[in-house]
RNA sequence: GAGGGAUUAGCUCAGUUGGUUUAGAGCGCUACCUUGACAGGGUAGAGGCCACUGGUUCGAAUCCAGUAUUCCUCACCA
């Protein structure tokens, strides 16, 4: 026993049995008929990622859903990868380019393209290295990259098939842009909160008059991209203005004064500017009225010729500079506070400008059907279930998808433009092919005289076709027939419309199958305060910090613990300190069990019914944690696992089968304690990989290739409830004795006579055990002699003599008190049955148990009086 | 503005078609314990008018309505 050290050290132990796992290639899955997949594509992390909490929880609860499956005897399949994040990795390799002197305009494509590739290659991928650190048991073999060869024909692919069926357009839209990326972005990349602005009145000149009309607005150098100043058709004080037109200040345009009932009249002074080019509502104005459309911003953000005035500077900059500009030419009424709600880029966090321009869209209602009926009938579910009303609620109002970007890094869009028209294109797969189809439009076509689109796609173009793409779905049968669909997601509900809608579109537009089975949705990590964790903050644990701290075992499980799905965690140091007492816990059992003497004899009654006992209780909890494993609630699965090990297992069976002090075990009952102690790191095996898998190893000599990891998990025995309703009534009765203890201050070394009043209960057949933990000798329906403690548990008394220990006073105090309650509630359940109402209506079961009630708390209350009255001679 | 959740012990949460001896767990807290696996431990405790107000029912933490607080999603008016 000197051997094993008191306090469990995992780093030693994670790294070796990591390294095992691999080389033996225990994580790996190939196709194989004769065994039930269980398959789970990671949602892979930006390229650019680094671990964070988030994929600490995600990829801990994948890990233990593959490794119960594994144990399960199922082919357990985990596919990792990475994502390209064609926004987020551009702008990372544009920085790193900018600090080295190098402009990306000063680039040619394919040289870009050379040092994003370069960069992928020397930082990318640095968290699937730190997933190996948390056990995640994926089959690294597998790793695929968005952008690999296969991947990007199958999105090339994808798109040309939408294309040809009518679902993929190109057109000018007004759609979200990104000044900074200069790039558009779709409407679930833009994050709106709500910021302080202030809103500008201004005054128009109605032309031709010295009357003026007032608008008011929180983007002052909009104004010199006016068109119209609009009104509602039925607004009293403006019906004079009917057909009449304003001046814009400071450039001094004419524009019509339009009716339109899309203005609110009771908001601001019920006249509305109208700016075609910079909003959207403006934009369907223009278009319903006919307006002129003036473009006054550069793609940068900066003022454009259009606008006249300012040109070329910042759009924040114009806007702080126009301000006293209008004051000065007497257009600005006043200034004033003013809350609303502000879209910034998700990438970039700067402020998004609606801009019109010409992009590639997806159709998505025809998509969104099926998918929406998948999730309504059950097909696909949603862990938790609220979900699907969020679902719902997206996928009946959904739009289309712009899904062009005007980036290098990332799949680039197979549109190839034959002559000066913008309807004058042919989508194809390559060069060649662009070429046939072209000259079938037009015979003389030349290659030179195509140019492929400049554009890229939305990465989650990409994105939607993981769990098809890689198993390289789009060209080879065999993989994608055996693992597809798969069977379980785990993800943030904050991609729930990036990806996991647009996935199951996938998977049924191009497999006409579910991609998955079912959605496990994770809550986001917060820190103690509730708020979310984030770079900026700092508040945010490096998960890799946290492992070396609290080991890979103890961070899964504290996790775990306080994280039902779809909750939120706030997340303190302190639950992975749990995790990692826990482990050591099981440490010092393993020590304890293997420090004893083995003894060739005959197994005592008192043991075999302990070991019994341990079995059923065994049996009993594994029914219900494979319960909350089929329903995903896997914080109460981990639960039960923790009590089952730590309470019913060290506290009750190991103490009471632990031999007395110099003296060693019988064989039979350490040979089952071994077992028992097996099967238990068998069902702790999926949370705490690593501590399973050393103390497995430890309990026996295993052979070569022998692993855990690959071990079986145990079956649900039957058990018998009397049984262990029996042990439960034992250890409630040992409770109460070492209480009387506590109270009288008595050691445990001091043996007491316990007494139970009338006939024997169940719990007898564990009296010999109940004598050991409590340190008793049980006498059944013999008097007590003399004063003494007293309990009760369940309908059973019990009495404890301590002559010469007891206080009367503090002993009827305590009667008194106890007898207080039981009158209560006697009280309670006499208001039940006197009520006929009650006694007439309610069934007959619950009648009768309300009956037992009284006779119960009757003899209770009969039995404190007499003691009372003894007490008090 | 619309829709959807949530509200139970100091904290995080269970509580399964309304009835399991007047509500459970883990953590935290208190007292005692250098016992021979473990102080990263043991034993025993304290702690709740189940957000509020009504209603349905013989019976409500559980069902219904309203109020308050809070979170999420979507849509936004200058």
């Amino acid at each position: 026993m000197s051997e094993l050290s008191s306090k469990y050290n995992p780093h030693e132990v994670e790294g070796k049995w990591y390294q095992h796992w691999m080389d033996n290639g225990y994580f790996g899955s190939k196709p194989d008929p004769d065994k039930e997949p269980l398959t789970i594509v990671i949602p892979p992390p930006n390229v650019t990622g680094v671990l964070h909490m988030g994929h600490m929880l995600n990829n801990t609860i994948q890990d233990i859903l593959i490794r119960k499956a594994r144990l399960e005897g199922k082919n357990a399949c985990w596919v990792p990868g990475m994502d390209h994040a064609s926004i987020a990795t551009e702008a990372k390799v544009v920085k790193r380019l900018r600090e080295k002197g190098i402009k990306k305009s000063d680039l040619s494509r394919d040289e870009f393209l050379a040092h994003a590739w370069d960069w992928k290659e020397e930082y990318g991928g640095v968290i699937l290295e730190q997933l190996k650190k948390l056990g995640a048991s994926c089959d690294w073999d597998r790793t695929r990259f968005t952008m690999d060869e296969k991947y990007y024909e199958s999105v090339l692919d994808t798109f040309i098939h939408l294309y040809e069926k009518g679902l993929i357009y190109r057109g000018y839209r007004m759609v979200n842009w990104d000044p900074e990326a200069l790039t558009a972005v779709s409407d679930e990349e833009v994050i709106y909160t709500e910021e302080r602005s202030k809103l500008y009145h201004v005054r128009y000149q109605v032309e031709g008059t010295d009357e003026y009309v007032t608008i008011a607005t929180t983007r002052p150098e909009t104004i010199l991209g006016d068109t119209a100043i609009c009104i509602h058709p039925e607004d009293e004080r403006y019906t004079h203005l009917h057909g009449k037109r304003a001046i814009v200040p400071l450039v001094n345009r004419s524009i019509p004064i339009i009716q339109d009932e899309y203005v609110d009249r009771e908001f601001g002074t019920g006249c509305l500017k109208v700016t075609p080019a910079h909003d959207v509502n403006d934009y369907d104005l223009g278009q319903k009225h006919n307006l002129e459309t003036i473009d006054i911003l550069n793609a940068n953000g900066t003022l454009s010729e259009a606008a006249q005035i300012l040109v070329g500077e910042d759009r924040f900059t114009a806007r702080k500079k126009i301000a006293p500009m209008l004051e000065e030419a007497g257009s600005l009424i006043k200034t004033e506070e003013y809350d609303n709600k502000v879209g910034r880029s998700e990438r970039t966090n700067s402020i998004i400008e609606p801009r019109l321009s010409l992009q590639w869209f997806v159709k998505m209602q025809p998509l969104a059907e099926p998918a929406l009926k998948a999730v309504e009938e059950g097909e696909v579910k949603f862990h938790p279930a609220k979900f699907n009303n969020t679902y719902r609620h997206w996928m009946t109002n959904i739009k289309d998808w712009c899904i062009s970007r005007q980036l290098w890094w990332g799949h680039r869009i197979p549109a190839w433009y034959y002559g000066e028209g913008e309807e004058e294109f042919v989508v194809a797969k390559t060069a060649d092919e662009a070429l046939e189809k072209a000259r079938a439009i037009k015979a003389d076509i030349q290659p030179a005289d195509l140019k492929q689109d400049e554009d890229v796609m939305d990465t989650w173009f990409s994105s939607w076709l993981w769990p098809i793409s890689v198993f390289d779905g789009f060209y080879d049968r065999e993989e994608l027939d055996y693992y597809y669909p798969t069977n379980d997601l785990v993800t943030g509900p904050d991609i729930i419309f990036f990806w996991v809608a647009r996935m199951i579109m996938a998977g049924y537009e191009f497999e006409n199958k579910r991609p998955f089975e079912n959605v496990y949705f994770t809550g986001i990590i917060r820190d103690k305060l509730g708020r979310k964790m984030s770079k900026s903050l700092g508040n945010s644990p490096d998960p890799i910090d946290l492992i070396n701290k609290y080991s890979a075992d103890g961070v899964r499980l504290g996790l775990l613990m306080t994280a039902p799905a779809g909750n939120d965690i706030p997340f303190d140091d302190a639950i992975c300190e749990q995790g990692r007492n826990f482990a050591n816990k099981i440490w010092n059992a393993l020590r304890l069990i293997k420090g004893w003497k083995v003894e060739d004899k005959a197994q005592s009654e008192d043991n075999a019914k302990a070991v019994q006992w341990m079995r059923q209780r065994l049996a009993s909890e594994l029914t219900s944690i494979n319960e909350n494993f089929s329903k995903y609630r896997l914080n109460d699965a981990a639960m039960s696992i923790y009590k089952l090990v730590w309470d019913e297992f060290c506290s009750w069976y190991l103490e009471a089968i632990k031999p007395a002090y110099g003296e060693g075990i019988d064989a039979e009952t350490y040979e089952s304690t071994l077992d028992l102690f097996a099967d238990l790191m068998a069902i702790l095996h999926p949370i705490m990989p690593f501590i399973t898998e050393e103390v497995w190893q430890s309990l026996r000599d295993r052979n070569e290739g022998e692993c855990l990891i690959v071990g079986a998990w145990p079956k649900a025995e039957a058990f018998d409830a009397d049984q262990l309703q029996a042990f439960e009534t034992t250890k409630q009765i040992i409770s109460e004795i070492r209480a009387v203890r506590a109270q009288k201050n008595l050691s445990p070394k001091d043996s007491l006579k316990l007494h139970q009043k009338g006939e024997a209960g169940g719990y007898t057949q564990f009296a010999g055990i109940l004598s050991k933990l409590a340190n008793v000798e049980v006498a059944i329906n013999e008097t007590a002699s003399g004063p003494g403690a007293s309990f009760i548990v369940g309908t059973l008394e019990f009495a404890i003599p301590l002559e010469g220990l007891i206080d009367a006073s503090e002993e009827i105090e305590k009667l008194e008190e106890e007898l207080k309650y039981q009158e209560g509630f006697l009280n309670a359940v006499m208001k039940k049955l006197s009520n006929e109402r009650f006694v007439n209506n309610a069934p007959e079961q619950v009648v009768a148990a309300e009956q037992k009630k009284r006779a119960d708390a009757e003899s209770r209350i009969a039995s404190i009086k007499q003691q009372l009255a003894t007490l008090n001679g």
